[in-house]
DNA sequence: AATCAATTTGCCCATTGGTACAATAGGTAA
DNA sequence: TTACCTATTGTACCAATGGGCAAATTGATT
């Protein structure tokens, strides 16, 4: 596997080589980074948000070099910055010169797939899209026969009239079963409902 | 570092320390704390959430007893459970009994100021708050900037009212980006988008 | 026999969503 | 300069959606 590090702050490059314990290429600007020479599939990228063009970093987030997994360092890290960056595409965000033990912790975890998040962040997740974690079998349960029809058919995203035809029944029943099943979901419309199947 | 285990459970204070290895001051009950004692940043507390009550342990995570890390145990764990506890200020949620290898984990994830969470759960939250999965890559690569903002809301399931009032133009302009859009995903609606996005 | 839940449908209305046919303006590349 | 892309907005039209009000049917239960 492949890391690189860009930053031209030799302190963090000396921070981060300790901290992981290995030996890590260093590039002091994504400038430098040879266009011809693109990244690879589980290649890991630390790039230093304090001293680089954001514009650079949101092309390497976005995989514009090829898909490698980015971690952003930053050492004024707020919640707003980690969601812009890893809704751009980054596997983490943290501060520069966090510890050792949390260094290795975020490679471990990105290398194994996973997302880096701060604390702060994951909170602000799980107090937004509680709901989608909690079973839906419970109300999947309260539901009746046809409205358990009704919605593996809104699933595959099919519109009301076509559910008509698939159900052979009127436009008007689905529309009363999608009142029902809507009531027994707690939500206001089939978006919500999708969102909350997770489909 | 300060480490207290708040279980009335003999069996769980055994487990913890075995696995800890070290030795864990322990409250048989949340109503022993005294008011005076108040945690301080860093301190470390393990909650047994079966034999406690639930609003005490609710103020506990809202550092309400002062800024210390929380840990809930429980006998039961559910992803319900955990966005609630987590989405409180806890640090982390996890089976009163897991293997020591896991606890000691979960501790040092904890103390290096990360969160424990559930695989499971985890992977909903990534899917959620967005795929940063490769297929779309391409296609959102071929999204403009405001075409991508537009997506992110859409992913949430906000209305195009909604989109216009948050991104501060009006809902035509909402309207022409996902014509643009959904062009150049090739669907026809925003539901179909969802899907294709995986949601 | 009476009751209840489930299923079905019609008519009508308000809101939302998608699009056709425009226009204006700023930036970039040939 | 011309041509193209992007972002923005308007008017207008039609389709899709969600729901209120009302009612008929059926099967199961009491």
């Amino acid at each position: 596997m492949y890391t690189l590090l860009i930053s031209s702050s030799i302190s963090l490059q000396d921070h981060l080589a300790a901290a992981l314990g290995t030996f890590i290429e260093t590039l002091p600007s994504l400038w430098d980074l040879p266009t011809s020479n693109r990244f690879r599939q589980g290649d890991l990228v630390w790039v230093d948000a304090d001293n680089q063009d954001p514009d650079l970093i949101k092309r390497l987030c976005k995989s514009d070099f090829g898909p490698a997994r980015v971690i952003v360092l930053s050492s004024t890290p707020t919640d707003s910055a980690a969601v812009d960056w890893l809704g751009l595409g980054a596997a983490g965000y943290l501060h520069a010169f966090s510890t050792p033990e949390t260094l290795r912790q975020t490679m471990a975890v990105v290398e194994s797939g996973g997302l880096w998040v701060g604390v702060g962040l994951m909170q602000q997740l799980c107090a937004r899209f509680g709901q989608i974690a909690k079973p839906q079998h419970d109300l999947m349960a309260q539901l009746t026969e046809r409205e358990r029809e009704v919605v593996q058919y809104l699933k595959m995203g099919n519109s009301n009239k076509l559910i008509a035809k698939e159900m052979d029944i009127s436009e008007r029943t689905v529309k009363a079963h999608l009142t029902a099943i809507f009531a027994k979901f707690d939500v206001s419309d089939r978006i919500q409902l999708l969102l909350k199947l997770a489909v």
